[in-house]
DNA sequence: GATGGAAAAATTGTATCCAATATGAAATAG
DNA sequence: CTATTTCATATTGGATACAATTTTTCCATC
């Protein structure tokens, strides 16, 4: 099957003078502040935020667990209200589920899901590239063979982080927040299921040596060779947790 | 410029058994209970951010204006608590934006950011269109001629919705739940925008021609024809629109 | 008249309290 | 002994109350 893009996406005029960040918190911003959000105004919601969704990537928190406002308040030590803030922001990702009247529990997980999340980053992430990689400098490129380089030593328990700022330094230059918001929020999406392959050392060698030749493409510029690599990559991925997914 | 997709995204055991309904609203619901939310529990947020979506879509809200929750929570009748719920939601989708201490402003409104909403569309409805056409019947396509007939005599301010729901018939065989919303958000997104071209009357008549090809392809079940319709519907139309917008 | 600062008002963010519903246990009828 | 009903408890959804911060206003000073 082939799909041609014959429209080449051609906007003329097109400035791109600022990266136009959004105001959202973005999800990716460093610890600023080890003391336990006891100190300023209007953040301990994103910290509750921040280590529920951990909690869920993580496996810490199951599909299917009853998130009780009760409970979390007294484990963070504030009142149901940034709690609930929380929860509704988590329940925009896709990570939990609101039955009425009866609370927010963990979104299930099941083969079809993690399908669908990877034909959806094929489709985002590949729009990313091509968009990205005219702007693209080798100052970035070598960014991202250093974290390329990182993710094969680091320990299993950070090569979704990796792997995810690995992809985001090569989408950073398209310079578009939405697109960029969305492939963020499908990497959390598919980190929750990484953990059921990353175990197997022929699935992370793999994803390293597409790695390795997706950076080479990218170095050449060469767009229909980097973003064929990099749908093939994500492709295959997903097939094969989908494949581990429907076997158990 | 020619992307190919060389992978055939062909995941084998693919059951597709129920359409798994996610447990959240949907945003897509009919007005069951024209009572002003009072009786039953849990939906005035549901209420409020349905009205303040639209108002922001259909340019009554404005690019900037400042969402007092005060007020808000007196022109429903309510207190400031769902008010709140609700403008999470609403940052959630990418219609406001908060700034701390500050509270919420309807997000501006930029060609750069039309560029990219159709920009995700293309690449997100053309998954769409391409994974639904296998499971698409006669009835379903009927019922999208039905929509276009419909959208040919409708009202201007008719457009949007009767657009996104022709759209929606032709993907939702697709069974992709997180699909199917990224592409609703993305709808309403765009609708924010479309007012802007909607007034003359070429965008519409070359909008229903291209509609016509697109379902004349659907009922050949020729998928490249198809997607390659559609993928010229959209790109187009986001070309005219950030042209609209870059003149302004 | 313009400018800077302090106080007052307004607004957000959080905590506490109340109402409505759901969950679960105990009691009673079969 | 089991099933059903009723009542107590727990939990969510919403309203009110309070604290922290920002914005506005007003006045003194240059």
């Amino acid at each position: 099957m082939i799909i041609l893009s014959m429209l080449k996406l051609s906007y003329h005029s097109s400035e791109t003078k600022n990266d136009a960040e959004m105001k959202r918190p973005s999800a990716v911003m460093a610890h600023q502040d080890e003391s336990a959000s006891q100190g300023r105004h209007g953040e301990q919601a994103l910290e509750i935020l921040q280590t529920l969704r951990e909690d869920i990537i993580s496996g810490r928190l199951t599909a299917g667990s009853l998130l009780r406002q009760q409970l979390l308040a007294e484990r963070f030590g504030v009142s149901r209200m940034p709690v609930r803030e929380a929860l509704y922001r988590l329940e925009a990702e896709g990570f939990i589920a609101f039955t009425p009247n009866k609370g927010a529990t963990v979104a299930p997980v099941s083969a079809e899901d993690v399908r669908e999340i990877y034909e959806m980053r094929s489709a985002a992430e590949t729009l990313a590239l091509r968009l990205a990689l005219p702007e693209l400098t080798n100052a970035q490129i070598g960014r991202a063979e250093d974290l390329q380089a990182e993710m094969e030593t680091a320990p299993v328990g950070e090569f979704g982080k990796l792997n995810a700022a690995f992809h985001q330094t090569l989408y950073q230059p398209c310079a578009r927040p939405r697109l960029l918001a969305h492939v963020e929020n499908l990497s959390n999406a598919a980190d929750r299921y990484l953990r059921v392959a990353i175990g197997t050392l022929d699935y992370a060698e793999k994803s390293h040596r597409e790695h390795r030749t997706l950076l080479e493409a990218c170095r050449r510029r060469d767009e229909a060779d980097a973003v064929g690599c990099l749908m093939q990559h994500i492709e295959e991925g997903g097939q094969t947790l989908y494949r581990r997914l429907t076997e158990l």
